[in-house]
DNA sequence: AACGGCGGCAACCGCAAAAGG
DNA sequence: ACCTTTTGCGGTTGCCGCCGT
């Protein structure tokens, strides 16, 4: 619990990180793969904390990152997911392959938070600004950072047609071991928000056989 | 050319959950 | 069951480049 350790230590390096750490990094996660952040930096030879490399791993340096503008499609997606899942960047990530939960963060708020007020439109609420709105945001905001599912989930869910199980991206399956371990697994769109007994799971008794999986995935 | 404002993005911070002993 | 360590997430900060004055 508490503030991770390995930052609290000294003669770590802060800010950008250079082309020699990086190429250091790639270099020792092409031969040991992810994983052991704790340990990495002083295995690479790298005067970073672990949270670090793994900051810059996962953001910049994978290579399955996608770099450049988001189109319009994503952006769509961004939307909507976000209209369902509020702040859960991370799983919203896991539907824009090659996009990273900091890069659609960012984007949403640089971009597409100002597109939709430009459009009258409550990036909170994602419906209509006007005071009952934004009391009705502040609430929600308040009550749930966590995704709460709203009465219209359902009805959402059904318009947007996401094939919204969560599987296993494809760009994670020639991961390390940790994450190769795990079988591709569907799970409905309930188990990824984490209500795995919910009456309306559509998953029991088919692929989302293992509890494990499902909070795995989920998280 | 110099300066300040602004936007975009990489990186950091603090927290909580998960994992392990 | 409890404590420590590790991992992951979301919010925030600060640097840098662009643009207007």
């Amino acid at each position: 619990m508490g503030r991770s350790p390995c930052c609290e230590k000294g003669h770590t390096n802060k800010g950008a990180w250079t082309r020699q750490e990086d190429e250091r990094l790639i270099a020792y996660i092409r031969v040991h793969g992810e994983g052991c952040w704790g340990s990495l930096p002083k295995a690479a030879g790298l005067l970073r904390c672990g949270k670090s490399c793994r900051l810059r791993w996962i953001n910049y340096l994978r290579p399955d990152v996608k770099r450049g503008n988001f189109t319009d499609e994503e952006d769509q997606l961004i939307i909507k997911l976000h209209s369902l899942l509020g702040n859960k960047w991370s799983i919203i990530a896991t539907r824009l392959p090659g996009r990273t939960d900091n890069e659609i963060k960012n984007h949403w708020n640089t971009h597409i938070k100002r597109k939709l007020l430009s459009r009258g439109i409550d990036p909170l609420t994602h419906g209509p600004i006007h005071a009952q709105a934004a009391i009705h945001s502040i609430e929600l905001d308040r009550v749930s950072s966590t995704a709460v599912l709203r009465e219209d989930v359902r009805e959402k869910h059904q318009e947007l047609n996401l094939e919204l199980q969560i599987s296993l991206p494809s760009t994670h399956l020639d991961s390390p071991p940790t994450l190769q371990k795990i079988d591709r697994q569907v799970i409905c769109f309930y188990c990824s928000l984490g209500l795995r007994n919910s009456k309306d799971c559509t998953c029991e008794g088919t692929s989302c056989r293992s509890i494990k999986a499902c909070q795995s995935l989920s998280t």
